[in-house]
DNA sequence: GACAAGATTGACT
DNA sequence: GTCAATCTTGTCC
């Protein structure tokens, strides 16, 4: 497969330690950083950061149950969940094994030519402009094909259809934060973290 | 078993 | 800016 327009350079696998760290500090060193899923691949510009049962916007909050076991798995796992029974959103789960820490991923920028795109362009036609396409938790999901399937999937191994990846090159962007969005509790947490002045961000 | 709430989105006014 | 769609999960009785 020939890589897509946009890669810096070659794709390497984030080592699992960096993801080790708690959610606030893992978060912003995210930005930048290429998910590929399958054959489609985005460049993640804005993330949230939730932490384990002492934040009380943390799906963790109340403990382990069904739904967010995998939250409390190892670092580098792919956290989905389905979101006002429409949308799925995917977290990559952060932190120490149990202690439920996730970094929500809110907006990537879809890598590939707009030949590359045409299919992910097709399954949105609300979607006109080209950063529309994966400007929000719900949007990123459907953009990249993740789907409730891909909970648990581990981003730090090499064979899984989902990926975290470095593309080599420093980053060039400045980092900024601000509260997280949608939450009606702990909202003075300024946990939410994106590059400044890209136009792929959600809001 | 019943019910309420939700880390969103897109259409409509 | 407002509001409905939609359905799974967790909580309560």
């Amino acid at each position: 497969m020939t890589p897509p327009d946009g890669l810096r350079g070659r794709l390497e696998p984030l080592p699992r330690s960096q993801l080790e760290a708690d959610a606030p500090r893992v978060a912003p060193g995210l930005l930048g950083c290429v998910l590929r899923v399958g054959d489609r691949v985005g460049r993640i510009v804005e993330v949230e950061a939730y932490g384990g049962a002492d934040d009380a916007a943390s799906h963790a909050h109340r403990g382990r149950t069904g739904r967010n076991a995998t939250m409390f798995g190892r670092a580098g796992l792919l956290y989905c969940y389905r979101s006002y029974g429409i949308h799925t959103c995917a977290n990559v789960v952060t932190g120490a094994e149990c202690e439920g820490q996730a970094v929500l991923l809110r907006a990537v920028e879809l890598l590939g030519s707009d030949e590359d795109l045409a299919p992910v362009r097709a399954d949105r036609p609300a979607a006109r402009r080209r950063v529309d396409l994966a400007n929000g938790p719900g949007k990123l999901c459907e953009a990249l094909g993740i789907t409730l399937d891909d909970d648990g999937t581990d981003l730090c191994g090499p064979g899984s259809r989902a990926t975290l990846c470095y593309d080599g090159a420093a980053p060039r962007h400045r980092v900024a934060r601000g509260p997280r969005v949608g939450i009606s509790v702990a909202t003075g947490r300024p946990w939410r973290f994106w590059v400044e002045g890209s136009p792929y961000v959600s809001r």
